[in-house]
DNA sequence: GTCTATAGAGCGATAGAC
DNA sequence: GTCTATCGCTCTATAGAC
């Protein structure tokens, strides 16, 4: 669809095009504060940018925010693709802890400019707007989970479809918890541990999650 | 300091008095939509009562908020007391799985009135307001966390004083999660993993988080 | 002590000039 | 295509009647 010009003149997916700052400024803030939390009139502000501009490009601030869901999503999952089909070469099937980290790494990148992992946008926006949310997780991360979910299985062909249901349900709940940032076990711990610093959670998560999910199958009535 | 009347006059604490209903509606709403996700007028029209009540009574919105967030966390933490020392008295240590469901049973108990866990409240409630929020946490939780994490150090003798933070954070992470109750996992299973069946969510999430909180310890640098 | 009424600010969305 | 201006609405908080 894109159309190369022959000239320097800004389009609208160019990096300081009015689009483009509005989904910048979105994504952090939305990010931070949620979307009941935040203002158009902020976010365009932010972005330096007119307020109108949001319904123009939009049509909506909840036309902004699958916008800015839609663009957040796509490279982490690419990603997550990438590094799961890395995992698969290495090894059939591929080794859990490969698997995991395929998973949790993207997902706790740090954003360009931001200080806060990409994943925090999800989490934030988790909670509240369940109506259009559920559209866009759907169509974001039905494959992904999907493929996941796929990977776990047959790294744990011990287990039912259901137990690994379950564990994928608790694994998204500590990532979204840590990726949220609440800095409860910083204060805690006193310092010692810190959710923002990825590598770090990524060392102590993935051995959490590689024994969790190892556990022996859950007897169902 | 609560003085029984010889007649039957409403006061401020008797269950259908103003402040009484502000309360249960405002736990109500503020679960289900979050603090920004609900204005004063309809937390007042819900409880069947005059707006300008929740300014008398409560000063603000967010007052009301601390008054919801103490009132829902104190029968709670005492149940989980309550649970723990049980524990206590059939073992010592404790059964890392009784600790476990001690902490966690309590949280995802129903409120009287709505379908949704205690929990919900505090779940939603992270991702926003972070200002009061920390403070309530801070106020409502530390002994609470404190008393856990101490239980837990106690079940996994083998592990350092940051492993069980970790893990703890991580356990904080999947409760949670499942307690703001994204029925994404219901979807995806088909129906048959509910993260609102209670009973379901403590059978299958105690043995996950025993393996991955009995993971051998982290190395650190 | 509880109400009505409203102040004062901010909201999302849009019409219409340029 | 991007702006200014503003509509119509909702918000929180409060002043003052009863």
């Amino acid at each position: 669809m894109k159309i190369e010009r022959h000239t320097a003149t800004a389009t609208d997916d160019e990096p300081g095009s009015t689009p483009e700052r509005l989904v910048a400024a979105a994504e952090r803030l939305f990010a931070e504060r949620g979307f009941n939390g935040v203002s158009v009139r902020e976010i365009a502000a932010a972005a330096a940018v007119n307020p109108a501009s949001v319904g123009y490009y939009f049509r909506s601030k909840e036309g902004l925010l699958a916008e800015v869901y839609r663009r957040h999503c796509q490279p982490m999952n690419e990603e997550r693709f990438r590094l799961l089909a890395a995992a698969r070469e290495r090894a059939r099937p591929p080794a859990l802890a490969a698997v995991l980290e395929a998973f949790i790494r993207p997902a706790l990148k740090l954003t360009g400019d931001a200080k806060a992992p990409v994943t925090r946008l999800r989490a934030v926006l988790s909670a509240e707007n369940s109506e259009l949310l559920d559209k866009l997780v759907a169509e974001n991360f039905d494959r992904s989970s999907g493929r996941f979910i796929d990977a776990l299985g047959e790294c744990l062909p011990h287990l039912s479809r259901d137990d690994i249901y379950w564990r994928f349900h608790f694994l998204l709940g500590a990532v979204y918890y840590t990726a949220a940032g609440p800095h409860r076990i910083r204060t805690l711990s006193q310092g010692r541990c810190d959710p923002a610093d990825s590598e770090a959670v990524i060392r102590e998560l993935v051995p959490f999650l590689s024994a969790g999910l190892s556990a022996p199958p859950v007897p169902r009535p």
